[in-house]
DNA sequence: CTGTTAGCGCGTTCAG
DNA sequence: CTGAACGCGCTAACAG
């Protein structure tokens, strides 16, 4: 049985009170009662109860970053970067895991987990916007995700559209002619579809055909798919002499894919990549790859959920804060797996 | 301000136990009332309180895995594996970050943080066996980490020397002499050091002489130090034709500094990395590693774990469990960084 | 089947 | 500078 504050209080002689004020250090106690308290505290191993702290003070100052999966290095740079920015403020980020699926996410949310939380950044890529609208909680709230969604909530996401084009725009100015568009989609409303959104686009400004067949899906294993994606254009006979794979993983299991099949990169065969992960630097040859604005997309996402949480210092009440949608600034990377600019 | 259940309680004509108990289940209730109370939550937007809950409940049902940092691959896998298994017993897993130092990692615990979860897997990289002996907590710990710790705690680790052994012994056996340990230390008595002294028995036991100059320091930042290694090894004109980098991120910037400085690998250069991460299958040529047994790993973290939140069901009190040390089991991965074993 | 009582461990309020 | 009472929101135990 953990020894509870008031078990301290009597092994020191003083009241409750005092015992919290000397933890908390919040007001001025007597230097002998702090002493006495101390030392009861060290004696019986007290450790104080968060807890309860936390139902007292109806906040946790922590934030949770809701991510698809643990494992998914994007989202341990962002947590990384996150965590950072929090630490500035004596806050805390905690990262859970929603199985990126619509159930998994619901879940998370349902489940009311967020009441543990001063505020939740949560990436959405199962739920629908029809999820999302019918949402309901009193927890700030902000979402992080390439879909869409009602705005009924902040969200920060990456300029998808612009990003895949430029990735494209590249491939095509240094003389790909017939770029797959590796995890895109020809349909839906997701990050799938808005890359291949931007990956069509290039085509037309540069007034060229762009070919459905070079289209391919990936599945939840982006290693895997990557690769996969490049045995399937190969099995197939389709022709191919750029890749446009819609995230950094994705893109190293291209990579995998080419150097299986004898294909020389960027000779054969150029490659870019989306996300800038820190290890795509590393890769040989270096991915030309799609920086996000990482930096920037954190103090947003930060700033949009303090404002919930802190509503409106100066302001009135009622003053209802208009949900806002920010856009990363996109920027190409060049490096190897890419041929220089003509 | 949220409503709470006595809000939903007053607004259905019922008591608050009422409410609780149609929400949690736990007893039956009465059709009428149960639509009444289900129809005034929803009108309120009630959200139960997980703080309150805990507070009564004495635990939460939530473990918590403390990495050193959020943007390590190794632990985010880690963390994955973690997240499914405590999913088939109704618990969940959150992750916190110490920030690789002993200070992070003290306040990690100091602050009591760790009373807001039922457990803790705690890897420790920077505190001192002094500062593990010291340490207080009433909370149940199973200490994850590479350095062997005083033994008031359970210790899930790697068998990092047997795991170096079989890396260098491999190189070594398929034409390796001057096999570089990047990451390596010849003090202390870290992860570093350990996985040194397996580089160094290989030697002997293949009566070939390991030569320290070849042992080369890892700073914090993993990629970046594998791709200076090499730089350094070609500046100083260090002859080398094999590389046991001490994990797998190590082993990504060796290979892209070999690829720098025109080293072919395996033709010129051999690598062999540690941890046998998801990527490294991908990487090109696929990464030859050590693999530390990842799901034993996890079961048994959390079968040491659970015997110490749920203490001897069948057994009387004051049966304390005697702390265990277990130790993964090694196995070598072999891919393309290295030349087929003659 | 439903309500009452009591308290989890802490911190705010107001007296002393 | 210190203490006593009350309540944060929820639930176990017992009444009715």
């Amino acid at each position: 049985m953990p020894a509870t504050m008031s078990d301290v209080a009597r092994a020191a002689g003083v009241s409750v009170m005092t015992v919290s004020n000397v933890l908390t250090g919040r007001k001025r106690v007597g230097e002998n009662t702090r002493r006495r308290v101390l030392a009861a505290v060290d004696d019986l191993g007290y450790e104080l109860n968060l807890t309860a702290r936390h139902l007292r003070a109806g906040r946790t100052d922590t934030i949770v970053l809701v991510a698809p999966r643990f494992d998914h290095p994007y989202f341990g740079e962002l947590a990384a970067r996150l965590s950072k920015r929090l630490e500035r403020t004596g806050r805390h980020l905690v990262v859970e895991q929603s199985g990126a699926s619509r159930e998994g996410e619901l879940e998370a949310l349902s489940l009311a987990r967020l009441h543990l939380y001063d505020g939740v950044l949560l990436s959405v890529v199962g739920m629908t916007p029809d999820d999302v609208e019918r949402l309901r909680t009193t927890v700030p709230v902000v979402l992080l995700g390439e879909q869409d969604m009602p705005d009924r909530f902040d969200q920060v996401r990456m300029d998808n559209v612009e990003g895949a084009r430029l990735a494209t725009a590249h491939l095509l100015a240094t003389g790909s002619r017939r770029v797959a568009a590796v995890g895109g989609s020809t349909s839906g409303r997701g990050m799938t579809f808005v890359r291949t959104l931007g990956w069509r686009r290039a085509h037309e400004e540069a007034g060229l055909p762009a070919d459905d067949a070079l289209v391919l899906p990936a599945g939840q294993s982006d290693l895997a798919d990557g690769r996969e994606a490049v045995r399937r254009l190969v099995r197939e006979g389709t022709s191919f002499d750029g890749v446009f794979a819609f995230t950094d993983t994705l893109a190293t299991g291209v990579l995998a894919g080419l150097a299986e099949a004898g294909l020389r990169v960027p000779d054969d065969v150029q490659v870019v990549g989306f996300d800038n992960l820190d290890a795509s630097e590393f890769l040989v040859p270096g991915l030309t790859t799609v920086d996000p604005g990482h930096d920037e997309m954190a103090d947003h996402a930060l700033r949009l959920l303090d404002r919930l949480i802190d509503p409106s210092p100066g302001a009135g009440a009622g003053t209802a804060v208009e949900p806002e949608r920010v856009t990363g600034p996109v920027s190409l990377v060049l490096r190897g797996t890419t041929r220089p600019a003509p």
